[in-house]
DNA sequence: CTGAAAGCGCTTACAG
DNA sequence: CTGAAAGCGCTTACAG
């Protein structure tokens, strides 16, 4: 058995006995179709193995058949990650995923959704992975007809996956206060130019929360940025070790700008928990092999949460958007570079 | 200024005095077009800011105006790296990167590769990233009319870009027989289905070859899978480790396998170099934290190289594929896993 | 070297 | 609830 040719609309016509366009309707789960159609549609479908054209049906201004999958860059631990999980949900609900980084660059995220008919011209939805938005973007990109679900971006009029992070860093920094520090730094995500992305934001304030609670303020010296990077990290912790007072304790934001932080640590003589201790946020693979106590969050759970909740609402586009949000849970996990302060 | 619709070939073709389908033949660089109109359409094309419609001209039988990246798996280092890499180039160019992850199932791959026509119909292009064909997969994609260049594949009839594997492993190996080390063990890729993936077994003839030289063999029990992960890598080592003598040195035939091997030996209470050398491949950003030696290969510089040379295929599909080769340079980095035997 | 015509496979109003 | 018609913006033979 050869089948020579895909199947097209027609075939689904002929086969079922309707009208091409009672076949797109059915086909798109449109109203006005009665049970019986939808049912002949539907098998005629099946056995025909029919799959729609993404081209005639965008050309047509329906359906792309895509969705991009954005992120901020694609290289760092976190976003390989929930990249792949999201790609996997996307490829087996077939829709194509069109992968778009961002490279760090503002420049490329104003291009990219400074043209939304572009973008709607590739995609029906857009996955954003922990994107830093502006106003003006979040406005534009909700009013678009391009579906949206965020992961790591609250406050934000879409659905949106994530972990809480202001909790998940009160709960990193309340380790180094339950271990009786009380002198300490912050190594916080990149700065943020836009309004959306929380998770540094929130990260930063569940610390703040901490230290209140406690009574505790810290040194303005002391809350540096080390981005989501080694090196970042490890920058940031050598300008620390430039003060003349070390703390006693730093919370990263995240376990890979812990790692730079441990680094520095040694390039000084020092290491952790001896002279400093330091918790991080992530569990990243090399985090059990270094030692390094953190909080753990479920990466690729996020990417395929919301790459799932992005699918339900491209396959009934009739339910409006909510903005639900989702939040997965994290886990202390104490290891070797936090100790009793003494 | 409000462009509010965006320009067709219709807008080109009036404004340039010719007709739709010389356009379309100026744009896409098709023979037969006179010096003269070439550069009108050039010209009117600039000036309206025009871009095909991808839907389009893939209805018509044209060009999709996307590409497949595809990689056994997103969320390794190696591949975050290329995949970020070749999608910059990718988005540079005007095309459409579209995501595909094998995650490592062969289920997954035949899927892809079986129906190419399923494939065709969504890109012009496939960069495949260390992907282990089988032959009748090389065969039937070299035949399509997709574009095919690769990273990391030699044998293989279409455009590569690599590094030499062998000599690299060659270069890790010698540097372990130099300091003295006789009695090695290696940790290999994964095992290979397919007859492409030479990575893997490039490496591994090229750790057979330095022993050669020097009138060594290996024990068969010293040869152990490990894939790429530093689960692999630990398993790996365990496995060595369970052995009655361990070897005096180890060849990972990449980092990752090495930290794991790193992590195995810390769990038997051995570490290296003390109790065995241990030289890596890659040059991943943990390994100098790691005090890793290692050979270090040029990872986005593959990506993007091959990325490119894909984009020319593209955008001149007359010229015929050669089925170039290109070789990145590699380079041992000594650290401080490996050391003299005593 | 150039253009008029047909058609790719869908969807969208518009009548029934 | 259903269908005939037009059209989305290109490309591909086919004449000139």
């Amino acid at each position: 058995m050869v089948i020579s040719q895909r199947a097209t609309i027609q075939d689904v016509a002929l086969l079922s006995g309707l009208s091409i366009c009672t076949v797109s309707r059915a086909l798109r789960n449109l109203p006005n179709v009665s049970e019986k159609s939808q049912q002949l549609v539907a098998q005629a479908a099946e056995k025909l193995g029919y799959k729609a054209s993404s081209a005639a049906a965008r050309l047509a201004g329906g359906s792309t058949g895509s969705v991009a999958i954005v992120a901020p860059t694609a290289t760092s631990w976190f976003f390989a990650q929930a990249v792949e999980a999201a790609e996997e949900v996307f490829a087996d609900s077939g829709w194509d995923p069109l992968l778009i980084s961002l490279r760090n660059k503002p420049s490329v995220r104003k291009q990219l959704f400074g043209d939304l008919t572009a973008l709607s011209q590739r995609v029906d939805g857009v996955l954003l992975l922990n994107v830093d938005l502006d106003a003006d973007e979040i406005a534009a990109l909700h009013a678009s007809p391009l579906a949206v679900v965020s992961v790591g971006m609250s406050h934000v009029p879409w659905d949106n996956v994530g972990i809480d992070d202001e909790q998940a860093a009160w709960t990193a920094t309340g380790h180094l206060l339950d271990l009786g520090h009380w002198d300490l730094a912050v190594l916080t995500g990149h700065e943020m130019s836009g309004t959306s992305v929380c998770s540094s934001r929130d990260r930063l304030a569940g610390f703040h929360r901490a230290l209140d609670s406690h009574d505790l303020t810290v040194h303005p010296d002391l809350v540096v940025a080390a981005g989501s990077t080694i090196e970042g990290g490890r920058r940031a912790m050598t300008e620390i070790l430039a003060n003349r007072s070390l703390p006693t304790a730093v919370f990263a934001a995240c376990d890979e700008a812990a790692f730079g932080a441990l680094m520095a640590l040694r390039e000084h003589g020092k290491s952790a928990p001896r002279d400093v201790s330091v918790v991080g946020l992530d569990d990243h693979p090399m985090s059990w092999f270094m030692g390094l106590s953190t909080v753990a969050q479920p990466v690729a759970d996020q990417g395929a949460f919301a790459a799932n909740l992005m699918c339900e609402r491209l396959q009934d586009p009739l339910v409006p958007t909510e903005g639900s949000r989702h939040m997965l849970g994290v886990k202390l996990i104490e290891r070797k570079t936090t100790r009793r302060k003494r």
